[in-house]
DNA sequence: TTGAAAGTTGAACCATGTTTCAACTTTTCA
DNA sequence: TGAAAAGTTGAAACATGGTTCAACTTTCAA
């Protein structure tokens, strides 16, 4: 787990106590502020105000809007990544490891609906993030793949479409059944998923 | 083809050919504008601009920046399903189906980047209108699906929860292989995830 | 204990961009 | 052909909210 500190802008860091709980704080309450009115609607004086902090304290750790937008977006998107990895039980393999990496995901998208906005709304306010972001999930379910084609418990083929396509299977059940609507049993959701990737959807 | 004349916002629309011919060109403009800089940093002045009209004249035909950028989500909404159903050869059923309404799918990102980014920014600017688009998209291929399984040539199954996995399969295969980077030929994208869907990725 | 560094404060500055409006031009149709 | 309706114009009113700053308070190390 990174560090808070970290996270101010460059020459921004906070150098005592009292100023890493302010920082944290705004951190918090910007995720709360972006996560419920999205990057433009959400305001300064919002996230400031969320914090319990003047609004010139925010210019003491975070250069602009845009900056702590940044830092919130690659924070998220490493917890995304984290969260998906512990999701899975020690020595899965092939496609129990995805249906277990789905399921955990599913319900990270129901507990953090917020920070499921936050990265989308990231295609717009911080592309480069949001770019990073996709392409480091698709190389790390690419490599997943790869492994189970060396274990022999998957065919090969072109690892890279792939894992673009499960991926996006992923963020799409995630937004219907995780952040639209969390009605039915993760399980559920995971099992048709992962029946599909098993057997094809051909007789 | 849906009239121009219907997108102007209530009680707006043209009464003559001049006036329809400078809602023709605000559509345009702002289909540009808004696909360009996105939502929130286009400007009324830029599509205005765009369209060689004066600023007040937008407020002829549309009552604010976001009745505009609904009128423009449906229309792009619309013409996505046209397309992809165009794509699609008389006879096809199945998976060759699917395949050649990615391939179609493929081919439209390519070409209309500028739709495909007004359509996930409706997320936030339009959340209504892009929850329509996805849940009306995701009904097609369900219903696609069923066709598939009277004619007894796909597996029975949860046909919705498919439906939301091969759709956000199909969006991000858009965004990686037709918006970001179009280097390689559709077929061979379609062709991935056509093996994919008919045999499944185990061994 | 003390003074320099760190942190806090919020009013004011400022830039941007949406929306209004009254004067004007063009089109329609009886 | 001549009003009335439709459409055009762009400056100005207005709202919003990001950013700055100088005065002030708190922290911390010597």
């Amino acid at each position: 787990m990174s560090v808070d500190s970290e996270k101010a802008s460059p020459g921004k860091a906070p150098r005592t106590a009292r100023g890493r709980e302010t920082l944290r704080r705004l951190l918090d309450a910007a995720a709360a502020e972006f996560g419920e009115r999205g990057f433009h609607e959400a305001s300064i004086s919002g996230i400031t105000r969320r914090a319990g902090t003047a609004l010139g304290s925010f210019y003491t750790y975070f250069d602009s809007k845009d900056a702590i937008f940044t830092a919130l977006v690659r924070d998220m998107s490493a917890r995304v990544a984290t969260t998906a990895a512990a999701a899975v039980s020690a020595g899965a393999t092939g496609l129990v490891r995805e249906r277990e990496a789905l399921e955990g995901f599913l319900r990270f998208a129901r507990e953090h609906k917020e920070i499921y906005r936050i990265i989308d709304e990231a295609e717009f306010a911080d592309p480069q993030s949001y770019r990073a972001h996709y392409e480091g999930t698709a190389q790390r379910i690419a490599a997943r793949l790869d492994d189970g084609v060396a274990q022999g418990t998957l065919r090969a083929g072109d690892q890279e479409v792939r894992a673009w396509a499960l991926m996006g299977m992923n963020v799409f059940l995630g937004l219907r059944f995780g952040v639209w609507d969390a009605s039915r049993p993760v399980e559920d959701i995971a099992g048709v998923a992962a029946d599909l990737l098993r057997d094809g959807l051909s007789i």
